[in-house]
DNA sequence: CACCTTTATTTGTCTGACAACTACGGCCAA
DNA sequence: TTGGCCGTAGTTGTCAGACAAATAAAGGTG
């Protein structure tokens, strides 16, 4: 956590509480160095920020001017954080239903996506994400077991998928994702809502140095789950 | 366009030709500023522009490494770009198919969302995006007449929308944009897929000031219009 | 072999300065 | 009055050099 996270976290807070309404120029950086007690360069870096995600456009001799006061509730679709820290920062209890983990063999696109030989094995979990115990979302995890030191022992897999990851030492740090509209009765299983349109996440989960880490298929329950992001030029 | 933005699509052409490969870390900043000819200052914050696309990943004390080579051919849904841009970017032919294009008072949500009197006209635009002769998309866009200058030749409607309005003085900068799945036999006309799912973008476009431009609802047929990004943390 | 220290490299931050751009008011002429 | 010109103050973009902090690799020690 550098100086110029923090002035930029607080300065999203900011923003997003209001305090500088949409159309309302920002302090000058000079104002808010001195007002931070940082440099005006960590300012800067911190400005830039805000801007990639869109609440802020900064023009040469202008200013930076809110444009946008950001998502209210809505999920950032931008931001790749575990999906249960989501639903709780949306004031919802998180859950999950498992319903299956299973051992099987690698496919052959599988492997070529994370980048294994066509042998290895994987872990595929089954569940169901639910907010205030209705179900928002089906996901279906493809882990290998080497990543998870072989044994995969289910009492084991509860819980973040990137905590299990975590704690043997593989990190998440970004996603390549696919968008994609799904509906049908093929998908998900249970309780589930009638003839439901899906928002679906088909990621490339890496860590730090662009190694694979483990895929992921979200289906998204259309309405019990909104998605929101800031798109700019 | 500023010095930084120079290094950062060159370094981002360099990125995405694979000239890094995934996992390969980037000469360090000074040696970038000197190749480039720029200071240091310059160059991070090119740097930062490359993680914001969540390209790289910057570390302290160890140096940025590449995480993604880039979205292949797929529209980054997190630019905001014209349609008929990103598909001829993606080697194909753009075209459109105006269903109609009428005058109608304003809603009273669509006047609270562009901040207008409820007693207000929009122009409302009715049409089917094509790459290649085969639709991709239907569209549905909310334009006030105020914004056109009142009268709205119907000949002076075609193509961008973003160039009709930049014409008359309003340049959309942002947009706020909800994400949502849907499907049905009530959404579109024409030709259209059997059975097909949609992805649904419901945008809000501003101005540099944060002032609302207009608004625009677009169905994505699934399968023809691959959207993808980069999540990061 | 495990652990610590040293050393070089790299990014984060600071200071001060100047250049480039924008907005605004005052002024003048049509 | 209106429109355009110009100067000025304020803001962001870029530069240079320096030091702090974190990382990674090499080497030494038990």
């Amino acid at each position: 956590m550098t100086q110029s996270d923090r002035v930029a976290r607080n300065l999203r807070e900011r923003v997003e509480s209001g305090e500088w309404p949409t159309g309302r120029r920002l302090p000058g950086e000079h104002q808010l160095a001195t007002h931070y007690g940082v440099s005006r360069s960590t300012v800067r870096t911190a400005l830039q920020d805000l801007e990639s995600r869109g609440l802020t456009v900064t023009r040469h001799g202008s200013g930076t001017v809110v444009v946008a006061t950001g998502h209210d509730h809505q999920a950032d679709i931008r931001r790749l954080e575990s999906m249960t820290e989501t639903i709780r920062r949306r004031g919802l209890e998180p859950g999950m239903r498992y319903r299956s983990i299973s051992i099987r063999d690698i496919s052959k696109e599988e492997a070529e996506e994370l980048q294994l030989s066509p042998s290895a094995e994987v872990v595929e979990i089954e569940r169901a994400l639910t907010a205030d115990a209705e179900v928002v979302a089906f996901s279906y995890d493809v882990i290998p077991v080497d990543h998870l030191g072989g044994a995969p022992d289910p009492s084991e897999i509860t819980g973040s998928v990137f905590a299990l990851l975590g704690r043997h030492g593989h990190h998440v740090a970004v996603a390549t994702t696919e968008l994609h509209a799904a509906h049908g009765d093929d998908i998900g299983w249970g309780e589930k809502p009638e003839d439901a349109s899906y928002l679906v996440l088909v990621q490339n989960h890496l860590d730090g140095e662009g190694r694979p880490v483990f895929l992921s298929s979200t289906y998204f329950i259309e309405g019990r789950f909104p998605f929101g992001l800031v798109r700019h030029r």
